[in-house]
DNA sequence: TCTAAAACCTATTGACTTAGTAGGTAAATA
DNA sequence: TATTTACCTACTAAGTCAATAGGTTTTAGA
């Protein structure tokens, strides 16, 4: 159905909240958890996920938490969306072999391609400041 | 995960073999089914959602079956894939609360934009003329 | 008018995916 | 040593989706 997963979807807000820190403190679970009201065992999954694919480094203990493993400008929404959906081909990778009639091959790697495009032109930067601009009228009404 | 479901699929490339059949004459599901080698009983389920959806018209009894309902360069992929999908866009149609933070709204609405200008940016013609050249060439070999 | 061929309709199943919960282990700090 | 935190692994309940199946209605032709 084309959809990303709510998971995709919350990984690209925490990102942002990460990246609104920008001293090199960590941050933990627990304020992520609370600022987005999400059940701390939920998010971990999230954070979890994104360690892995190297976009957060996470510290343990107390005074432990995530913080963004590079500056935010170079991460792109992309990034992010990848290394929670794998790739975002619009087709399923099972390959179905009726499906193979690669007459329309092109049509769906260049739908793959400008998926891509579109969401490696948006950096976590600027999502982090879009939304402190939300944010900042929010708190003003 | 920013799937087009198979049925979408296989709405994409039965449009194209309608599209080809360029005389006013109804070809039956029979016909269709065994040229992608589908059953009939599956096929049938996607013919009548793009029917519903004004894309092909049937006609019943003998001598009937479907045909395409306007010239075949005045589909967009995309008139074909959102009859079958619903829209295109990549977050679910159910409000999540959660979700709605409106930083990046327009991150997600630029999103399905991009998509969706794809998706019209390529004629059912255009497919039909691909996949023509690739029979033909596949027959070559 | 009968028959066959076709579209059309509605339900169901089985497999898979996914959102969210839960219980536990390992590491780091005070 | 105790607390705080990340990290790991499993599970459940709901939903989606591909595919099958049994039936009804319409139409053309014999």
């Amino acid at each position: 159905m084309l959809k990303i997963s709510t998971r995709g979807q919350y990984a690209l807000l925490v990102m942002t909240d990460l990246a609104e820190n920008t001293d090199a403190t960590f941050i933990p679970l627990k304020t992520l958890s609370h600022r987005r009201n999400l059940s701390v065992k939920y998010l971990e999954q999230i954070l979890i996920q994104l360690g892995k694919a190297g976009l957060v480094t996470g510290s343990r203990g107390n005074n432990g938490g995530y913080k963004l493993s590079r500056p935010a400008d170079s991460y792109t929404a992309g990034d992010i969306l990848r290394a929670m959906e794998g790739n975002l081909s619009p087709r399923s990778s099972t390959e179905n072999a009726h499906l193979a009639s690669a007459g329309n091959e092109s049509f769906w790697t260049d739908f793959e391609e400008t998926v891509n495009k579109y969401v490696d032109s948006v950096t976590l930067k600027e999502l982090a400041q879009k939304n402190r601009e939300f944010v900042g009228y929010e708190y003003c009404i």
